[in-house]
RNA sequence: GCGGGGGUGGCUCAGUGGUAGAGCGUCACCUUGCCAAGGUGAACGUCGCGGGUUCGAAUCCCGUCCUCCGCUCCA
């Protein structure tokens, strides 16, 4: 259990349906891929579960689904434009990678010239590195490739006229239309602060190495949250969210020992505080989740880059200030992974078999029963009893194979619970109930089967 | 982006210039009274894609895409 490797969940999540690569029948397309018919319950029901325990079920807070696409002075507000864009180049004689602007800008440094680096074009930067004879910090050679910009935003165009004043991009992150829509959220919900805004939406990043299945990938389903507060109380917050995302990812059943709190070594410009909580992956302890506090950065420039007054009255004191927004972030498609990863459990049995158990949290599983009639003459009762539990939970009905072996194929996919129809619930209304993780079995009344069902699913406990 | 390995039925792979294979899986029928039993039969491939060499290419050459490992990168 301990030693799954990526490979094999790779090839687990293909195979059963929950992921696979991207346009595949055309060779594929690097660092996308498509969720199946079990992955997109399973990852519906992850988000949902944030949803529920982030948004529903807190009142101060609420839900937006913002537009991909916005007006691209949001981007330069942000940030983004400026330095989401690095000009890279290889030296041709080492292959080692280097930015061109902070080659020149250590050159110009140690020969204590002054000059706007930022405002030169990428031939500029070329020109200026060979007539000065700038080499390789790796090995000392003046012999690079030409300049590339590597912008991590997707760009695209709207008109039908290719004219670059109508270049938009693809967002890169979901926050922005949560800081661009604060003063309508907090207005038409007289929401008063703290209070908190979460999303659920797609971003798209052109990473230069993305990778480890959907770990990174360009496209990807961002589940953010971004509190409002007031300055003084930012780092209380700060805390206490720390601790409440930690314990929404127990609550989904991963252990304790795989998770653990990381401060960030070197901040980002707009933040005062960070720390990830990273998870014992396959391939190592990586970042799941991102907690923030953004200051009253992203505002204050959204303020002064659109004009609007963003400030927030405080209806009791009068006061009147921008508020500090403490962030906190996941990958819907990263979460996903890590619940695979932690459930994902070859087991060896007594009589020495292996079976494969997705050891899921039962209200995260994407099939919740299967009806399995014992033999197939037993068919026509067990699709009764098929259509009952159908309406209430998302089943299963399988009659091919020994009863073992579908007992096997449900085990291998997460489903809480299988319901067996035998020759005794023609005359007593009774069906075997059996359990994943246990293999033990239980005999219940057909009549008392949903309500068994829902308690053994759905409660938390 | 660089270096190296790889791409052949759904999966794991064999096949070094001469009629595309095996195991597992899938489906049908038989058998089967609760944890991957067995039998019979069937379906599924333009050998990643494009071009070239050749009488003939899964096999040799070129290009390209994808993938794995390492580096680089990841406000």
């Amino acid at each position: 259990m301990e030693n799954v490797t990526m490979q094999k969940l790779v090839a687990y999540c293909k195979n059963r349906g929950f992921v696979f690569p991207g346009s595949e029948i055309y060779g594929g397309l690097a660092n996308t891929w498509d969720y199946g018919p079990l992955g997109v319950e399973l990852k519906n029901n992850i988000k949902r579960a944030w949803w529920d325990y982030f948004v529903t079920k807190d009142e101060n807070s609420y839900g937006v689904d913002c537009a991909i696409l916005m007006n691209p002075r949001v981007w330069e507000a942000s940030g983004h434009v400026a330095s989401f864009s690095d000009p890279k180049m290889d030296c041709k004689n080492c292959k080692t990678r280097h930015r061109a602007d902070n080659l020149i800008e250590e050159y110009n440094k140690k020969h204590n010239i002054e000059m706007a680096v930022d405002l030169m074009s990428k031939e500029e930067m070329s020109k200026y590195i060979k007539d000065h004879d700038i080499k390789c910090p790796n090995c000392g050679k003046c012999d690079f490739t030409e300049i590339k910009n590597f912008n991590l935003m997707f760009q695209t165009k709207r008109g039908v006229t290719e004219d670059s004043s109508d270049i938009i991009y693809l967002r890169p992150e979901t926050c922005q239309g949560e800081y661009v829509n604060f003063l309508n959220v907090q207005r038409t919900m007289r929401a008063k602060i703290p209070f908190g805004i979460g999303q659920i939406g797609k971003s798209f990043r052109n990473e230069i190495t993305p990778g480890n299945f959907i770990f990174r990938t360009i496209e990807f389903e961002q589940m953010e949250y971004q509190l409002f507060c007031k300055e003084g109380d930012d780092e209380k917050f700060f805390e206490e969210y720390k601790h409440k995302v930690m314990n929404f990812y127990k609550s989904l059943g991963l252990p304790a020992e795989k998770l653990k709190f990381k401060d960030h070594d070197k901040l980002a410009f707009y933040a005062k505080a960070a720390t990830d909580i990273v998870f014992k992956f396959p391939f190592g302890w990586e970042e799941l989740n991102g907690i923030h506090n953004r200051t009253n950065y992203d505002l204050s420039r959204h303020q002064e880059y659109s004009g609007k007054n963003l400030m927030y009255l405080d209806p009791v004191t009068n006061e009147k200030f921008i508020p500090y927004i403490i962030e906190f972030s996941v990958g819907a498609d990263r979460l996903f992974l890590t619940l695979i990863a932690d459930a994902y459990t070859e087991e060896t049995l007594e009589n020495g078999e292996t079976r494969v158990v997705l050891k899921i949290l039962p209200k995260l599983a994407p099939i919740k029963v299967a009806v399995l009639p014992l033999q197939k003459n037993l068919s026509e009762k067990a699709r009764e009893i098929f259509k009952i539990l159908n309406k209430k939970f998302n089943c299963d009905y399988d009659e091919s194979g020994s009863i073992g072996k579908r007992y096997r194929r449900h085990d291998e996919i997460g489903t809480p619970c299988c319901v067996t129809v035998d020759f005794d619930t023609l005359s007593d209304n009774t069906v075997t109930v059996r359990d994943r993780d246990t293999m033990k079995q239980e005999r219940i009344k057909i009549d008392e089967l949903t309500s068994y069902l829902n308690k053994k699913i759905y409660s938390e406990e």
